[in-house]
DNA sequence: TTATTTTTTTAGATTTGTCTAAATTTAAAA
DNA sequence: TTTTAAATTTAGACAAATCTAAAAAAATAA
């Protein structure tokens, strides 16, 4: 069994390696875990003793099977509190974080299993993320980044790359939710922002919101 | 904030004070924690610093009111948990307490008010005892145990004194479950077990098991 | 009341996760 | 290619929670 700790690092190095398959570095690790460092490489050394990751002295790590495996279980675990939050106790989508990552941390199988029975075995959290099954299985979305389109494009809201608090407020504000049907009308020049037809109504957002907001065509 | 194993200690120091008001005695507390006296004493020193509990060397420890209050609290949460997992989650009431062991400690006011209301305020757990309000009060019950009654006495189970999986699952087995009534036929003298109709059905239980179980009359 | 047993505390060590400061390796610039 | 800068690792220390063995206090028995 995982300490707390060595969850977080993995779900941290999980989600590093996801975009590019390059090994993880350790600076990366330590700004996202908000910590040092040296601490980071005790910590490597430990999962490396562990087997949960294949490590090379200044080369940065990666993630072994049975790392990875460990990982998306937390994920799965993480995605499915965050329906549960939002679909039963009616948290807002920008509220439910910081709880689901202490509850990723609760070490049941079989109430996993009942909760995802429960929630009726969602396949995105409230987020848009898939939510990947008992075997770490889950479909990858086929998704543009908003700031991507150009004129005429459209497509749906499908998801989120950035999860702070303020940026969902904000995208509720402007009514940017999961499942809104989008169209671009233009792209500014010099300062990339974009208006866009939501549903029936114009609005603006700034390349910086368009960058972290997932379409698909 | 507190940590785990701190929170831990406080209940189980609440628990061990629930029916004697003497002070909590160290080898008591390292039992039920499964831990060394000598452990106990640190962690009662460091309790003691955060002013969560009075403690006179040799003499055990009390709760201070702010000690007690925040026993009291994981203990709401620990119960309005197994509401969840069996009402919710179709858990039975034997399967509960380990998860719920780990569950009582996701520090969030928020998020227990909510499944609060979501339960629809349960007023007990799923072994009848009774859940703290968010202010630490409760109703005690008014019970006896039935190794206590005498010949044509009769009530209703309304809890255990006894959490243990087997002993649970026990009382299933012969029906002896919360909310039903039965009237007792005749006790044994020299074993004390108990001839008892349970409902319409005669059943027989023994002294030991009896002692456990608790009665409205 | 003195001796014996039980309970509790202290002393000193260990494990986990962290830190700072210094040394080492790798990468980038001149 | 040498110099400089950036990233990473090591060395040594610390706080939390635990342990074992030994000392001290309290309770019980003689
Ligand atoms: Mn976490
Ligand atoms: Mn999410
Ligand atoms: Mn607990
Ligand atoms: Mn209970």
């Amino acid at each position: 069994m995982q300490s707390f700790t060595e969850e977080n690092y993995l779900k941290i190095i999980y989600h590093l390696s996801l975009n590019n398959d390059h090994a993880v570095l350790t600076n990366a690790i330590a700004e996202k875990m908000q910590t040092k460092p040296a601490s980071v490489t005790d910590m490597i050394k430990k999962l490396a003793d562990k087997e949960l990751v294949d490590y090379k002295k200044y080369q940065g790590v990666k993630l072994t099977p049975k790392g990875k495996l460990s990982a998306v279980n937390i994920v799965r675990k993480h995605r499915l509190w965050e329906v549960f939050l939002v679909d039963k106790l009616n948290f807002k989508w920008d509220e439910v974080h910081d709880i689901a990552e202490e509850l990723e941390h609760i070490n049941s199988a079989e109430l996993i299993e009942r909760l995802d029975e429960f929630l009726s075995f969602p396949k995105n959290d409230p987020h848009g993320d898939p939510i990947p099954d008992r075997n770490g299985k889950f479909d990858h979305m086929a998704v543009v980044k908003l700031n991507k389109l150009k004129p005429a494009d459209a497509g749906l809201i499908m998801g989120v790359s950035e999860h702070s608090s303020p940026f969902l407020k904000h995208l509720e504000k402007l009514g940017l939710t999961l499942g809104k049907h989008i169209s671009i009308i233009e792209v500014t020049d010099f300062d990339g922002s974009i208006e866009l037809l939501l549903e029936d109504k114009k609005i603006s957002v700034s390349r910086e919101v368009a960058k972290h907001i997932l379409i698909k065509i």
